[in-house]
DNA sequence: GCCGAAATTCGGTTTTATCCTAAGGGATAT
DNA sequence: ATATCCCTTAGGATAAAACCGAATTTCGGC
């Protein structure tokens, strides 16, 4: 199968073409310690990657949504694991050696690097109503600064990502919720009621 | 004052070459919300990256050792404050625009990145204990994994940057200390006795 | 070698999040 | 429609680190 890229969402478009490949929800996309070749842009779906600890705790360094690139790595292993969160659809970027093939890559590369950078903010120094409210500010602003927000997550994959345990996530939420700053219908969809006042929280 | 780059450190050597800048103790190399147009390299010294709350909470997202290159953002503004820790002097890497210079700058910014995921495992889900002793781990990995390492950053600044307080920085180091595991000549000097008992702590 | 300021360590208390158990809700399959 | 399972919420006890105050050590300057 041949893909033709055409400045398909701006990014990475010189990237050797590969087809879109279908995850399972919690199916693996890459192991820590597995070669890497490869980058993965999601299509659709979400992404979780993590790294565990011999006894089993998790921390999520980032969760990946639609458009977004995935899969960087220093040398040529996988430090980290990947998996499906639901039913995604990934784009596998084959690595090809091309000269400008890095001047692409770097501001993806960056722009991870300073999220990530900035995360470390949060689970250094910041509680846990602080923690969601920051969580919740970032996945407004990247679904388009809408009030009304989506979580492909389970509060066990926020707790992972926050550095708190589900219980301590599930309380933030109440707390969030009974001051008013937010609602909830249903458990994945969350309305941002006083967007200002949860800015405030996230400091 | 000009000085000729031969393949210095094997590190972005094709950078446009600029004058070595000293800075003393505490001196500040960039901040938060400056324009950014230049990597910095450390040539002797060390340097810490951080990023601070309203109320003055701190957290050092790196520090950087002689050999290292930091001042990557994703746009063209720090999201970081740079500091001296002690007489330092730095080489400031203008950016050019050159057709393979960002293919000279992903690995050095991918190292960074790796880095910084991998800093998330132990601000999110490591206990003090843990921290410090990855902490150490890592100093000697960086210092060429000797057993004498040396700490060029007060125990503030270790407490900022894994998420603890300087009490709790201290009381680490007491039990490693009184279990043998470590040995301190001075408060900067610290010797790594038991080499496999600390690393099994960092897990 | 001595002195003084600053940094570090120590002790006790308080706070916060974890741990543990159990009850409540939602989604799915029957 | 209903039963079941899993995820989530809730409550109370525990533990770990933060907070506060004070003693001690360290290190640079004299």
């Amino acid at each position: 199968m041949t893909i033709h890229l055409t400045a398909f969402h701006q990014q990475a478009d010189r990237m050797a073409p590969a087809p879109l490949a279908f995850f399972a929800p919690g199916e693996e996309i890459y192991a820590q310690g597995e070669r890497c070749g490869s980058l993965y842009r999601v299509e659709f779906g979400a992404v979780r990657v993590y790294r565990l600890l011999a006894d089993g705790r998790r921390q999520i360094s980032a969760f990946y949504l639609a458009g977004e690139t995935f899969g960087f790595e220093a040398d040529d292993t996988h430090h980290f694991f990947a998996e499906a969160i639901n039913a995604t659809g990934i784009q596998v970027l084959r690595k090809a050696h091309g000269a400008n093939l890095a001047s692409e890559l770097l501001p993806l590369a960056l722009q991870v690097l300073v999220r990530a950078q900035e995360h470390m903010l949060v689970l250094g120094r910041q509680n846990a109503v602080e923690r969601i409210a920051v969580f919740l500010t970032e996945m407004s602003e990247r679904q388009g600064g809408l009030r009304l927000i989506e979580l492909p997550m389970s509060r066990t994959d926020i707790g992972d990502y926050l550095g708190l345990t589900i219980e301590t996530v599930s309380r933030a939420f109440t707390k969030l919720k009974q001051s008013g700053v937010i609602k909830l219908q249903g458990l994945r969809n969350v309305e941002i009621v006083k967007w200002q006042v949860l800015s405030d929280m996230a400091s």
